[in-house]
DNA sequence: CCTTGACCCTCACGTAGCGTCATGGTTTAT
DNA sequence: ATAAACCATGACGCTACGTGAGGGTCAAGG
């Protein structure tokens, strides 16, 4: 077998070598159309040519870059934009490192609590709430919304927060706070675009700390803030009618 | 039906609901026995006792920290150490976010030669360098340091560095020197606090990546930046000048 | 009594990207 | 001739369910 420059026809296993492959993954390409021999020997072997191989070099980027294979082939047969496609995919990603940050750090927090078996007292969380008692909340949050998933989420995460987090969780509630009281302030309307932003801004801090705060559950919980006199007073202390303007960008977020 | 405190047997589309799950998820986790109702009604209908739904919220918790039904199985069961799970879990995430950031590091420079007009090819996505040699660098930088402490160092550091983390160190390399290009096209000079500032970022930048920079040494780098035809070149291919500038900013730091 | 609708059940196929046999033909070296 | 490599085509397995198909159960209403 002459190994010269010449060789233009490779048989399956050699080109599964030099590619770092299995031929498993060849077959499959195959099998899906993503890269055909371009011929066959007489007994039936897959005969790859360089351009078999350049196209592979070309998959084996893009797979490199996380796209799956449909997209790998669309794009190889341009029926889509490469740049386009990478954009899209590059969204995704960056998603996917906030998400599995979050569960990081959601891991760090659920080891620390398994190993000092240290629960966050009802003391600490006084300190850094003032007089709003989140354990007193709590209580009644049990009365209102039972057993559900949320509630459970939120006992369960609550009870690994130390007080650092406590007081990262206030600065960063009162961040979303201020965004609703300057917006206020401005005479911006609830129904506006900017306060409709900032609903989303407090549905995803909600979700951070304490539990998955669906849309139904904000919406009940946007209720609450004027039918409770707790939440209402504890809102208003920043400024008078912030927890009405609140609710009401609430609601006009999910009213379809 | 009686839907009061005492209430302790649900029906599974019951349970679907207020955990926010699907049937199918439940019939799947009785499929794969994580959740076996403990119950069954003469019609076969499952019921869920409060336990059950307690190993639920469990299970829940467990798998929004993004373990695999099986090691929540083995868990649950005590087959296994939720601390040690946990941790091993977070490993896995962390190389996955390590991975995940490099690769959109390559999106990012495949999108960029995309926009140029370039291919996208085996070639490009393997030497992020270009023609800058680290390899190359390096034993330049032995004959000129020997064996001092910050050699030794870099030696230690790079040689770890995998293919990704080069990427993530060239583009942080980027943009330390796109934040001195743009003070230098701004016409700032190089004893500005903005260019000194940027020389802090630099020195940190280098004591991230490859040895603790004091500020000697640091001087001495900008020095070669313009004694040393190889840095020069490497650097004004960016734009003409930009190593002096660096050098100029450099020195102007440390002058006390 | 029969229907309607809201529940519930058990299969069982489909997903992405191959890994991993099972079973058998072809070629080359000894 | 036989073993060692190399090749082929199925076909099932893996996650964590989604999505029907096909069919019981149960209460309310006509």
């Amino acid at each position: 077998m002459v190994y010269g420059r010449t060789m233009t026809k490779r048989t399956i296993g050699n080109v599964a070598r030099m590619s770092g492959l299995t031929i498993r993954t060849l077959h499959h390409y195959d099998d899906i159309g993503l890269l055909v021999p371009s011929d066959r020997a007489t007994n039936g072997y897959r005969i790859y040519s360089e351009s078999d191989l350049e196209r592979l070099r070309t998959i084996l980027v893009y797979r490199e870059l996380g796209l799956g294979l449909p997209e790998i082939a669309s794009i190889l047969d341009e029926d889509a934009d490469p740049a386009e496609t990478l954009l899209r995919e590059r969204a995704k990603l960056t998603d996917r490192i906030e998400r599995l940050r979050g569960i990081t750090d959601m891991i760090d927090k659920a080891i620390a609590d398994q190993r000092k078996g240290r629960k966050m007292s009802a003391e600490d969380a006084l300190s850094v709430f003032g007089d709003f008692d989140p354990a007193e909340y709590q209580e009644e949050a049990q009365e209102r919304w039972g057993d559900t998933d949320a509630y459970a989420q939120s006992t369960l995460r609550t009870a690994a927060y130390t007080k650092t987090d406590w007081e990262t969780i206030k600065a960063d509630a009162s961040q979303v706070n201020d965004l609703f009281l300057s917006l206020m302030t401005e005479g911006v309307p609830p129904s506006d675009p900017r306060a409709l932003e900032a609903v989303d801004t407090h549905r995803t801090h909600i979700s951070r700390w304490f539990y998955e705060c669906t849309p139904e559950i904000h919406v009940g919980l946007g209720q609450m803030y004027i039918a409770d006199p707790r939440f209402t007073a504890n809102i208003d202390r920043e400024a008078d009618g912030l927890a009405a303007y609140m609710s009401a960008a609430i609601g006009a977020r999910y009213s379809s």
